[in-house]
DNA sequence: GACAATTAAATGTCTGACAAATGAAAAATG
DNA sequence: CATTTTTCATTTGTCAGACATTTAATTGTC
C-alpha cells in the first residue's frame, strides 16, 4: 500500500516548510514558475498546482508582469480570522457538534478575555457594546440580526482586552456559533433579558469590575445553554 | 483599477461556499474536472487549480479510478488541529508578536479550561500529566525536549476538559508557542521549579481543586512571562 | 462460480501555445 | 536635456490536447 502524495502536494509541502521554518522571509519573491518546474523537474503545471494550494493557505500570494511573481505573504491577523471562522464553522457542523458543547466553550473562552477586558477596555470598546446593545432593543429585529448584534457586542468585550492573539483565538469561538444561535427563536421575553445582562456587563467593564464580569457571564452561559437546549428538546419531539 | 480574483479563485469560492451552506453534504461527489470545466466554461487546469485550492484547506479529497473523483471530505478536529497550529505559528512569527502578548493569550486560554478540567479530566489525563513531569525532571534532557514535554503536559490538561471545541481553540495557542518557549534556555533551577509547579498543578486536578489550579497556572504565567522578559532584555543589549 | 483479461472512467502529469499584465528600457519628441 | 511615448521582455493566467496511472466494473474463460 503505497501512499506517495501528488506531486503538487510534495512541492507545496516543500515550500511551505521553507516558509514556515523562516528560510524563505516575508515578501521574498519565489523563483518563476519556469525556473521552479526546471529545478523540481516537473511540469509548469504541477507547479502552477502547487502555488494555488499555497495561495489558499495565504502563504503566497501572486503578481503577473514583468517584475511579477510569487512572494510570500504576510500572514495578517485579519486573514486568519476568515480562515478561522470557515474552519470553525465547518468544524461544528460537520461534527455535528452540539449546541451546549460548543456553548461551554464560546463562554469559557469568553471570561478567559473578561478580567483583561475590564483592565483594558477603551472608550471605543464601551461605545461599540453600547451601541450593539441599542440594536437590541429594537422591537422590529429579526433573529438573525439580532444574533449578528450579539457577536458584534461579544467581539467588542474580547477586543477590549487588547491582545490581538486572543482576539484571533476567540474569533472563531465567538464567530462560528453564530449559525448555531441563529437557530434560536428569541422571544420578546429572552430578547429583554440579554439586553439587560449585555448591559450589566458593559457597565461592570466600565466599573473595571473583573469579578462581576466574569459572573454574569458565567449567568449569561448557563442562560443561552438553556435557551439552545429547548429548542433541541422542542425539534427532538 | 479593476480587482477581478483569478478564475481558479472564483470557481473555488463558488464550490467553498456550496459546502460551507451544506449544499454539498459531507461525502458527496462533486462532478468529474471534465464535467465541473464545462458547467464553468472553463479549461481542465483552471478546475485543477481550483480544486487544488480546496484540497489545501481539507475541504475535498480525490482519489483516482473508475469510480473516483473529489469528494467533499469531513473536517476532523484532528485536521483542524494542524492548520490552527501552522496558521498561529506564522501568525507569531510573521508579526512579530512578543513574547509577552503570546504567553498572556496562552495562559488565559489555558485557565479557561482549568475548571472544567478539575471537574472532568480523567485517569489517563492525570496519567499522560505525571509522565511528562518524569520526563522534565530528566537531567540531560535538551530544552527543545523540555519544550515539547512542557506542550504535551499542557496538552492533557486543555484535553482533560473534555471539550472538543475547547481543544481545538487552544491547539494553536498552545502549541505555536514552542518555537517562542524554545529561544529561552531553561537553567537547572528554572526547570526546577517548573516541574514543582506542573506537580502541584497535577494534584490540584487530581484533587479537583479548580481554586487551586487556577492560581497555580497564574503564577505559573508569571513566572514564564519574567523568563521570556529576561531572555529579550538580554538579547537587546 | 471462480479467476483472469479487458475496458471504461477518472485523476495525475506533460507539452506547447497564446493572452494579458506590467515594469523597464529604448526611442521619439519638444 | 527632459519628458513622453513606444517597444519589449518577463511573468502569470488560461486553454487545448495528449498520454500515464489507478481503479472498479465488465467481460471472457475455464
Amino acid at each position: 500500500m503505497k501512499n506517495a502524495p501528488d506531486l503538487s502536494a510534495q512541492i507545496a509541502k516543500s515550500i511551505r516548510d521553507a516558509i514556515v521554518s523562516g528560510d524563505l522571509p516575508v515578501d521574498e519573491r519565489l523563483p518563476s514558475e519556469a525556473e521552479l518546474s526546471e529545478q523540481f523537474d516537473v511540469s509548469r503545471s504541477t507547479v502552477r498546482e502547487a502555488l494555488k494550494r499555497l495561495a489558499a493557505q495565504s502563504l503566497i500570494r501572486t503578481q503577473r508582469g514583468a517584475t511579477g511573481g510569487a512572494f510570500v505573504n504576510r500572514l495578517t491577523f485579519q486573514d486568519a480570522y476568515g480562515q478561522q471562522i470557515t474552519t470553525s464553522a465547518l468544524l461544528l457542523s460537520m461534527n455535528e457538534v452540539d449546541f451546549v458543547t460548543a456553548c461551554e466553550a464560546r463562554f469559557a473562552l469568553e471570561r478567559a478575555c473578561a478580567p483583561l477586558s475590564a483592565q483594558r477596555r477603551t472608550a471605543d470598546h464601551l461605545a461599540t457594546m453600547r451601541a450593539e446593545i441599542t440594536r437590541q432593543s429594537q422591537p422590529g429585529l429579526s433573529d438573525e440580526s439580532f444574533c449578528a448584534s450579539d457577536v458584534a457586542f461579544h467581539r467588542a468585550l474580547v477586543d477590549g482586552a487588547g491582545n490581538p492573539v486572543l482576539s484571533y483565538q476567540l474569533a472563531g469561538a465567538v464567530e462560528a456559533i453564530e449559525p448555531l444561535m441563529n437557530m434560536i427563536t428569541f422571544t420578546a421575553r429572552s430578547r429583554d433579558h440579554i439586553v439587560a445582562m449585555h448591559t450589566r456587563i458593559a457597565d461592570a467593564l466600565e466599573a473595571s469590575d473583573a469579578e462581576i464580569v466574569d459572573k454574569l457571564l458565567a449567568e449569561l452561559a448557563d442562560y443561552t445553554a438553556e435557551l439552545g437546549q429547548s429548542v433541541a428538546s422542542a425539534s427532538a419531539k
